[in-house]
Formats: structure tokens, sequence, C-alpha cells
DNA sequence: AAGTGGTCTAGACCACTTT
DNA sequence: AAGTGGTCTAGACCACTTC
């Protein structure tokens, strides 16, 4: 209740229609931005899609495509008949497809990796068959431990398959392994992942710095291209006390 | 490599172009249950936008938009230029804003649920933080067992504010607290999640029936209704022997 | 040059909610 | 009755990839 068609002005005041970046996407950028700094409130409403396309002199496709952007990450909520509104809570980034690497680094930390394990083997029947290969094909086994700051926070296991094999030790120490793929022009878009946890087994709580039988975070994950084939299959355990996973659910 | 312009046909047959089921809903759906069922079998690639919109007769921007459902589910990979192929992997699906009882219920268990607490309390600090409400403001206060098959599988903490601080404990004996929410007109729309691991404390180990200390897996969220408002906090742990969230990530 | 997906326009009609 | 978002049309032009 009580929210009043409020609707800031000067937001888009540096539209580039000429640019490369789609007309869409500045509009959502910069409504984002709005929100997130409060200049337009939480709980506010938006004026009408048709009358934003109007005054910013874009069609009205164009304007609902901005705002379903921000539908989806959970800032905004429609509801026909009634009008677009501005959700109450601040809304955390999702589960990204960026390796932890990169997550570390954007959230300013100091990561840096040690390469445990880095050996070619006949893939085990299991592996192939997350890789959609066949049992017995080389694969590249990797196992590192992920530090912060000096912190170990994460052991990475992970099965390459061709033509991945060759990529070298060196390589792993400075950059993160997606950061790699991606400079071998692997454009990576589709993982299946699962998240659980279990008790830390084997060497894993030494790694970690935890008790023994203490608690771990696990992702498993599937990673696909762009031309939907399988680049990488992972296995990786957390420290809970430093690690944790969010994201915005939103309902379809 | 290896992906010929293949394309089924008799898929499309039952299109209802005047029912209240959205066309690009429809071709969507159509499109998904050929690809699960490989029909249109995976690593195939579609024909263009074009020919898909005159063949079906509907204009191109509908077609687009089923594809994009599709995309955005990470079974279809589009590339600019090349065309749009099925991935390689099947695809499981994302986590869901359904309470954990609609979860067990739809993959077939028989969910029961046992309340060992049921209070209405003065808000704590950290609960009126989340809930956006003033502290020592009456919410309700939840703890409840859930079981599949008589096994348990998680303990469910949540604290609602008013209106919905009058909740009866009969209701949630047989329907999921977002079963109840939703008889009573609240419509969820989105939800901030985090996901993390933890040592059982207290009575958990022995709710979840593991041992002393072990690792539970943990869920912490947010949940917000049609209009942007809290409607409720929730911690729960599950055991993570019984229990893993299972997503698909697409890359933006 | 030809073919693909990516963006954008300028409308139309409908279903739903509020007044 | 008036206002809102939800869907759909029939085009247009562009950027990128392959031949």
């Amino acid at each position: 209740m009580s929210s009043e068609t409020i609707w800031p002005d000067e937001v888009f005041s540096d539209l580039d229609r000429n640019g490369p970046v789609p007309l869409y996407y500045q509009v959502a950028s910069r409504l984002e931005r709005a929100i997130r700094s409060s200049v337009i409130p939480a709980g506010s409403r938006l004026e009408n899609e048709i009358s934003i396309a109007q005054r910013l002199g874009m069609s009205r496709p164009t304007v609902r495509r901005a705002i379903q952007e921000l539908v989806d990450k959970g800032l905004l909520v429609r509801r026909r008949g009634i009008g677009t509104q501005v959700v109450q809570g601040q809304v955390s980034r999702p589960v990204e497809l960026t390796s932890l690497y990169d997550d570390l680094q954007s959230t300013s930390h100091e990561p840096t990796t040690r390469t445990l394990l880095h050996a070619i083997i006949p893939a085990p029947e299991e592996i192939a068959e997350q890789l959609r290969i066949a049992e017995g094909t080389d694969v590249l086994h990797l196992r590192r431990v992920r530090r912060s700051d000096g912190t170990p926070v994460a052991i990475l296991e992970n099965y390459l398959p061709a033509p991945f094999t060759d990529i070298a030790e060196d390589d792993l120490d400075t950059r993160g392994l997606y950061q790699v793929l991606r400079a071998r022009g692997v454009a990576i878009r589709v993982a299946n992942q699962a998240i659980s946890a279990r008790r830390a087994k084997g060497d894993e709580a030494d790694l970690l710095g935890i008790s023994r039988g203490g608690p771990v975070l696990t992702t498993e994950r599937v990673v696909f291209n762009d031309a939907g084939e399988v680049v990488e299959y992972g296995i990786h355990c957390y420290r809970p006390d430093l690690y944790r996973f969010e994201t915005t659910l939103v309902a379809k």
C-alpha cells in the first residue's frame, strides 16, 4: 500500500542511440542504478509503459524489454491492471556462471591458487558419462586449492576433455579456469549445477584449515559452451563459514 | 560440429489460437517436450526463426519469444550468424520458488509435518530487520520438522509478520506454508536466498536423525509478494544426504 | 553474397483491476 | 469507464558468420 506514482526524471539523460549498446539495455541499466541508489525508492510505483515510451521517444516493446530485465532480476514486480512497483528489499546478485576466481576478485579479495594435481588420465566411467565422451578417453584432471588473502576457501577438482587437455599448470596460477578457457575462445553459456553438503573427507579438512569431519559446502557442475558441447565437469568443496551462494528467485 | 538442419514436423499439431494460453507458451512447451523426449535430438540445429514463423503461421517475435524461453532454461543455445542448437546435456529444473512441501510432493513422496513451535513473539532486532518492520512488532514464529515417507529431511524455522500471524497450527499439518499463503490470496513473486552449510547444533541432529555435529545444508530466505512486500523470513536446514539444490545457470 | 540471430518500430486487441 | 500490463502482428535495419 501507500505507493504513489513517483517518478524521477534526469535518470535517462545520456542515452546513446547510435552506439553499439542496445537501447533496452541502456534503459535497464539506468533504471537499475536509480533503484539501487534509491533515487527511485523501494515500494514506489513506476509510470506506465506507454508514457515512458513516449517520454523517452522509443517504442513500447523496447521499454517493456528494459523493464522485463529488472523483473527477471527481482528488482521490479508487475501486476496487470495495477502497474509496476519496486520490490522492498535490496536484491542480491544471482549465482553467476563465473569461476570462483572471478567471484573473489570482483569482491576485492586477492585470490591465489595452488595446484595439487595436474594429470592426464583415461576417463573413469562416471567422469566419461558426465563429459559425454567414451570411457577411457584422455581427460585432464585438476585438483587445486583456492585461497583468498592467504586463507583457503575451496578445493576445486575439475575434469576437462579434448581439446583442453593441454592447458598448462602455469596458466592456472594467475587466472581462473574460466578465464583460461575464455582466452582460448571458449564461450561459456550453460551449466547444470547441484549444491549440497557433506563431511570433509581425506585431506580436505587439513587443506581447508577446518576440523576433521567438519562440514563442507559442495557443488557439482557440468559446463557447456556456445555450441552446447561439454567443456568441463567440476566437483568443488567450500569452507561454509567463508562461502555461501546468494541468489534471487523469481516466480515464473 | 556435425549438426544438420534436422527438423521434425508434427510437433505443433494441436496449437490452440483462441484459448487463453499464450501462443509463445504453447510453442515453447511443445518444443521443450520434443527436446526432452529426443524427438529433436541433442546437438541438432533448429530451422531459422523466420521459416518457423512462416510455417507455423505466426510472426517472428512470437517464435523468438518461444525460443528465448528455452534459451533461458538452458535447453537451447543461440549464436548470431550461426543458428540455434539444442544443448547436449539433459537439463535439471532450476531452484524453484516453491516450498519444500511442494517439492517433495511433486517428486511423489509423502510429506508430513510436525510443528515444534507455534508462537507469537515480539520481533527481535535481526528478524525485524529482515522483515522490514519495527523491532518488537508481533510476529509469528514457527519451527517445524518436515518428513518424507517418515524420514526427517528438514527443520524449517519461519517468521511471518502481520497479517499472517493468525495462521493456525492445524493449517500447516496438511499443507505447506506457501500453499496456506496462496490460499489466503498471497501471490509469491520474488525471494532472496542464501545457501550454505554448518554443523548441526542443539537438537537438530536428533531431530534429523544424523550424528551430533554432523553437517547440515542451510538456506536463509526472504520472500516477497506481488506488491514487493515482505511475506516471510525463513531459516531452514536439510539433511545433506537426502537433499540437494539442482539448478541450471545461463550466462546472461 | 547469403544466411543467421539481435534490435527496434508503430501500431492492435485483449484481460485484469480500480473507480 | 478508464487505466494498466500481456500478447501479437508485420514489417525494418543491423551485426555477425560462413561461403
